[in-house]
Parts: C-alpha cells; sequence; structure tokens
DNA sequence: ACACTAGGCTAACGACGTTAGCCCGTCAAG
DNA sequence: CTTGACGGGCTAACGTCGTTAGCCTAGTGT
C-alpha cells in the first residue's frame, strides 16, 4: 500500500469530490458539511464513510486536486518571456477564481502525507525556474505571491490601496536580473 | 452604534480572552471551544454569552488583543538600524511563539468592522517608515513577510528549504527601492 | 423596602462528524 | 442454478458543538 494517498480515484470519488468543490466554491468552507455533500449527490451523509475514512481525507482529495489544476495554470505562465511577471499574474489570477479552494489549500497545516508526493513541488517548479533556478529567491517570491494573494482575500489591505502597484513593486524587486549577489551589503 | 467594538473591556471580559487565548495556544483552533473556556474560569458556557454576543466575537476580541501585542513586538524593532530586517526578525520571531494566535489574525477574512479602527494599521505602520514611506513597497515587504511566515507555519515548505537564506533573499531584494546602500560613500 | 441589574445556572435545540449495523443488487465460482 | 462475496446504499443513534430560553441570586441605588 506504500504509495501513501497516491491510490487512484474512483469515478465515485470524483462526483463526491466534485460536489464538495462546488460546495465550497459556491458557500465558503462551511457550507461544506458531509450531509450538504450528500444531499448534493442524492445520498445520505453515512454513505460517504464508504469512499472516504474522514472528512479530512476528502479534503485532501480537494486539495491536491486544486494543486494539479493551479499546475496546470501555471504552465502556460512560465512559457511567457519575463515568467515571473506572468507567473504572478497566473497565481493571483487563479486565486481570485477559486478563494475558497486557494485557502484551503494554504491555510492551516495540512500533514503532507496526505497528500500524492511531489504534487505540491510541481506546482512550484515554474516559480523556480523563473527565478533563474535559485530556490532561495524562488521561495521568497512564492512567499511574496502567497502573502499578497492571501491578504487580499483575507480583506487586509486598506480599501484605497493600489494592489497592482504593490505587485508591481514587489515583483520588480525579486526579479533576479543584475546585481544578482548573495551578499549585496557591506 | 460608532466606534464600533471599540468599547472597553470590562474586567471578566478580559479574563474570558485570556482563558480563550491559552487554549488557543495550548491546543490549536478546536480546543478553543465555549464549554472549554467556561470550564477553565469555573463556570458554565451559556454565562460567556452576558459577556460576548456570540464566539465570534470573542475571538474578534482575541485577534485585536493579539494586533496590539503584536505592535508592541514591533516598535522596538522599528527603531533599530537597518529597521527592515529587524522586523522581519521580530515579525517572524513574533509569530513562530504564537503561531496558533498568528493564524487565526491572518487566516480567514474576519470582517474588519468587529476590529477597533486602526489597530491593523498600528502594526503596519513601523512597516511603512522602514520602506521610507513607498507603501507599495511596504505592501509587499509586509506580504513578503506574511507569506514567508504563513507557508512556514502551515509547514508548506520542504524540510530541507532553507529558510533563513529565504529571508534574507526576499529582504536584500525588497530594501530600497535602487540599490539604496544606506552608507553609499556619501 | 424595593426594583433593577450583573452574572451566574439548567435544560434543551439543531447541526455537525461519525459509528454500528442492516440490506440489496451484481457477478464470478461452484 | 445456487451461492457467497462485496460494493454501496440505508436508518438509528451518539457525542460535541454553538446557541437560546428562562430562571435565580447577590448586590446596589433610590
Amino acid at each position: 500500500m506504500a504509495g501513501g494517498v497516491a491510490e487512484l480515484l474512483t469515478g465515485r470519488m470524483t462526483e463526491i469530490i466534485d460536489a464538495a468543490r462546488d460546495l465550497l466554491e459556491a458557500g465558503g468552507p462551511e457550507a461544506v458539511t458531509m450531509r450538504a455533500i450528500a444531499e448534493r449527490l442524492g445520498i445520505k451523509a453515512p454513505s460517504l464513510y464508504k469512499h472516504f475514512p474522514d472528512k479530512e481525507a476528502l479534503e485532501a482529495a480537494l486539495v491536491a486536486a486544486g494543486y494539479v489544476e493551479q499546475a496546470e495554470a501555471f504552465a502556460a505562465a512560465g512559457r511567457s518571456r519575463n515568467p515571473l511577471a506572468a507567473l504572478a499574474r497566473a497565481y493571483r489570477r487563479w486565486a481570485m477564481e477559486h478563494p475558497h479552494l486557494y485557502m484551503l489549500m494554504t491555510n492551516r497545516p495540512l500533514e503532507r502525507d496526505r497528500l500524492p508526493d511531489g504534487v505540491e513541488a510541481a506546482a512550484a517548479a515554474p516559480i523556480v525556474k523563473a527565478c533563474g533556478g535559485n530556490p532561495d529567491r524562488a521561495r521568497a517570491a512564492w512567499a511574496f505571491a502567497h502573502g499578497m494573494t492571501s491578504l487580499e482575500l483575507a480583506n487586509r489591505f486598506p480599501p484605497d490601496a493600489d494592489l497592482d502597484a504593490a505587485w508591481r513593486s514587489g515583483i520588480d524587486a525579486l526579479q533576479a536580473p543584475h546585481a544578482t549577489q548573495p551578499r549585496s551589503t557591506t
């Protein structure tokens, strides 16, 4: 059984995940209840446990599907010229189109053994490439994008903030163009 | 009415918030139940509703207290030379010391009218100052710090990632607009 | 003396995740 | 055919959660 969670999804499982996702995107996280998922499928809540051991496992599958979809959205942007800016746009865009799913994917610890291996790494790969393979800078850029996105979704910026300008400012700074000296301040 | 939530806290209210906070820091968010808070105070859960209209209001008060405390921790760092780096260290440090509270403060929307006015702004002010008053760059820096912190707390970085290096890389890039070395031979 | 109020209490409701146990259809092996 | 395993439904129920209704008591201002 090694492989952990990388088990294949039976048809019924994907139906369940789709139902959960519809509820999530329509009504936020508190709309995703076992009873509501079941009702949407015309079955009763306990039947869901024939397919997933518990709600957390179901959510983990939802998150995994999200990462796959996200990775697809990023792949195209990664091939652009000025890939960092394009990726940032794609990142923000995807999150704004699926705000609740994005938060489910990033908020809270969510132990990694619930996720198929490498699913996160695949989504992150284009960013690393866009940072010229510098993993520290790539993580910084990822953190910046996630931070902007998370704060925007959580409504943490003042209403008059110019978020486009903030994104530009950050991307601009984090670009790894000239003067990529690891030691800059003497 | 005006003033919103800026009402003063009666003695009993701060006791309740302290109890909630103890539970939060000790057992994570799901340990914070109305019954558990009450038990810690030697009373019963419904009595809490004599002091807070609902659990969300109680959590909002907890979050507000967190912002105040955070702002205090940042104030000192803001007065350092190289304030951006010092603030980043303080930011990360505070979050690591209060991980659950930090997540409660930043995750999920949490409508702002629950918070006393300006409590967020006060915490953000030193960052703006450290960015030479450039608000876009300040927001980018804030987002970077929050992103790094959030991803670290959510266990999103691979175990072998050098987070100190990533922080350094980001701070370095975001420092001042154009390679504004503090003392470049002026 | 009396009413008001702050702040406790018990009982209970409905929604939630979850478990136990039953049942029925399909289908391969005898 | 019969049979037996099993996938995938079902009902009933449990314990926990936030929350409400309604009662009671000690202190206080008039």
